[in-house]
DNA sequence: CGTTTCGATCGAATCGTTTCGATGGTAGCC
DNA sequence: GGCTACCATCGAAACGATTCGATCGAAACG
C-alpha cells in the first residue's frame, strides 16, 4: 500500500482512508489512488493486518456438531441459510466448527452454538477468557451468553391438545436424545397426557425412527398417536406404520414438529411449525448486537399448530 | 503476552516460544509462563496478531451457493464433511461463502469451488490478484486452479450399458441444469444411446424433478428406462412413476447418480456410486498442499456402477 | 584444564494496516 | 480585510504477536 500512495503521490494513510472510506477523501485523490492501485496489480488491503488493527476478522464460527449430522434432517437448513444472509449482508463470514474442538488460533468474532441437544461445549471457557461473544440457539444459555429460543413447549401443548380434542386418550411419544429442547417438549405434552409412553429415542433420522418405530409396533401397542419431534421422524413413522398395514390417520394419528415439506409422502403433516428463519435471523442480529458491543436480549419465537392429514379422529 | 512473560520472569520471545512450541523452551520455564499466564487470566495468543505475522488466518472459504439449495440433496453432506475433517485435522476451519460474493476483506488462505454447475465466479480475479490458491471440484478449472474431479462420463457410459444390456432402447435422460459436469455424462451417454430423450433439466430436487417427469409421464412417451443425474431426482422418478400406476422396474427402469441411500423408497436405486468422502479428502489434501506451497495436481476419482431393483428388462 | 558444541534465552526487527491529532489551505462571514 | 470553520491531507503511534541472529552457560570431549 505504501508503493501505492507513492504512485499516487499521497500519503499511506490518505492512501488508507481511500481504501477503506472511513474518513472523507476528495474523489480526485480516491480516482488516483485506486488508478495507481489497478496499475501496480495491488488487490486492496490486506485482510490479517486490518484485521490486526481493527480487532475484528469478520470471521463469526457456528458450531452445528457434524455436518452430516446436523443437516441430515432439512428443518435445520433454512435457520443457518437465514444466519448466512444476514451476516453476509454485514460483512461477516460463517465458518464451521464442525465438533467443539479446538479452534482457539481461528480468529472469530463471536461463535453461535447450534448444537441442538448438546449440553457442554469444551470451547467455553476459552472463549469466555478471550471475551468472544456467544449466542445459544435452543439453549441450555450459560452465564454471559444470548439466548435465541422458540416456544417449544408450548408447541408440544398445543399439539397434544389436538390430539386431545380428537379423542386421543393413549398417546406415545418418540423422543429426541435428551436435552434441554427435549425436556421441555416433553413437559408440554405431559401436560395434557401425563402418562404419554415413551417409544424410544433417536436423532433426527429417518433410518433411526423408523428401526425404533418398528419395534414398537409390533409390540401392538394401544395407542392411537405418536407424537414425533420433527418431521423426519413423524414421515418415518407414517411409513413404517403402511408397511404395517396401519392406516394413518385411521388407526393410527401422527404428529410432527417443525413444518418442513416432505415432498416423498402424499399426505401433509400435522405438525408444529417453528419460524425457522426468523430463527436464524434473530440469532444473526445477536450476534451483531453482541460484536457491535451492544447488550442483546433473549429471544423466544411463538411456534404454530399445522393441522394436516396425518392426524384424525381417534 | 509481555505481562506474562514479565510475572514469569522470562523475555517476550520466549513467552512466544512457550506458547507457540515452534523452538525448544525448558519445561521448566514453559511451565512457569503457563502458570503466570493462568494467573493473570491470559487465554493465549491473540489469533488477529499471530496471522498477520505467520500470514495465515486458517481460514479456508468453500462456495457452495445457498446451503438450502446446496444441501438440499444430502450427496453433498459426506463430501464436506470429509474436507471439514482433513482441514480441522490440520488446524484450518471451513468458511461457508454462500454465494460467490464480496469476501475480499475476509481472511482466507485458500478458497474450494463446490458449486457444482456454476461456471462463473466474481471472485476469480481477486482472488487471484491476492494469490490465495483454489480448489475446484467438479470443474471447469480455471488457470491456476486445481481441479477434483469424478469421471462423470464413464459413470454414465456404465449405466447406459447396463441398460443396453437389459434390452433398452428407448431411454430418456432428467438432467441437472447446464454445467460441465452435465455435460460430461450426457456425452457418456450417448456413446450409448445416441439419440437418447431429453425429459428435462433441474436441480437435484425431489419436488423440481417430480413436478417435470410427471408432465413426460402424462405424454405417455415410449421410452421404458430413463436416466438420473442423482439418486434424489431418481427417487422422485419412482415415486411419480408409481403414483400412475408404473412399475418399477417392471414397465420403467430408473437409474440415479451418487450412491446414496434413500431409506424413504423400498427398493434400492441402480445407481452410479461416487467416493463422496474421497473426493473430499482429496480436495482438503490439495488446499493443504497448495496452502503449503507445493503443487498440487489435478484428481480424477472413479465411480462405479450399483446395480439395485430400480432396473430391470426392458 | 582448555576448547568445542549445543540448547535455552533474549533483543530487535517486522508483518501491513488503521486512526488520532495536527497542519495547511480555502471558503464563508461580517 | 481579518477571522472563524471546515475539509482534505499527513506523520506517527499503535495493533500483538513471531522469528532471526546473537549471546550466554553448561555439558561433553580430548
Amino acid at each position: 500500500m505504501a508503493d501505492v500512495a507513492a504512485r499516487a503521490g499521497v500519503s499511506l494513510s490518505t492512501a488508507s482512508l481511500a481504501f477503506s472510506g472511513n474518513k472523507p477523501v476528495s474523489p480526485a485523490t480516491r480516482e488516483r489512488v485506486l488508478a495507481a492501485a489497478a496499475s501496480l496489480g495491488y488487490a486492496g488491503p490486506n485482510p490479517l493486518a486490518s484485521n490486526l488493527r481493527r480487532g475484528r476478522s469478520g470471521v463469526v464460527g457456528i458450531a452445528v456438531g457434524r455436518l452430516s449430522t446436523a443437516f441430515r434432517d432439512p428443518a435445520a437448513l433454512p435457520m443457518v441459510d437465514a444466519v448466512s444472509d444476514v451476516l453476509d449482508a454485514a460483512g461477516f463470514g460463517l465458518l464451521l466448527m464442525g465438533d467443539d474442538a479446538e479452534h482457539a488460533r481461528l480468529p472469530l468474532d463471536a461463535v453461535i452454538y447450534d448444537i441442538c441437544g448438546r449440553e457442554t461445549w469444551t470451547s467455553y471457557d476459552d472463549l469466555v477468557a478471550r471475551d468472544v461473544p456467544m449466542v445459544v440457539v435452543e439453549g441450555p444459555a450459560w452465564p454471559g451468553t444470548t439466548l435465541i429460543d422458540i416456544d417449544h413447549r408450548g408447541g408440544a401443548r398445543a399439539l397434544a391438545r389436538h390430539l386431545h380434542d380428537l379423542g386421543h386418550r393413549r398417546v406415545a411419544t418418540l423422543m429426541l436424545e435428551p436435552s434441554h429442547p427435549q425436556r421441555e417438549r416433553e413437559a408440554g405434552l405431559r401436560e395434557v397426557f401425563p402418562d404419554a409412553e415413551v417409544v424410544g429415542s433417536c436423532a433426527s433420522d429417518h433410518d433411526a425412527a423408523q428401526a425404533i418405530v418398528s419395534d414398537y409396533l409390533a409390540a401392538e401397542p394401544d395407542v392411537t398417536a405418536i407424537v414425533c419431534q420433527s418431521d423426519v421422524q413423524a414421515a418415518a413413522v407414517v411409513v413404517e406404520a403402511r408397511r404395517r398395514g396401519l392406516d394413518v390417520p385411521g388407526d393410527l394419528s401422527v404428529g410432527g414438529f417443525d413444518g418442513i415439506t416432505t415432498p416423498w409422502l402424499d399426505l401433509e403433516l400435522t405438525t408444529v411449525e417453528q419460524p425457522l428463519a426468523d430463527k436464524g435471523r434473530a440469532t444473526a442480529e445477536a450476534v451483531l448486537a453482541r460484536i457491535a458491543g451492544e447488550p442483546a436480549h433473549d429471544v423466544v419465537l411463538p411456534v404454530v399448530l399445522r393441522v394436516g392429514g396425518s392426524t384424525g379422529p381417534a
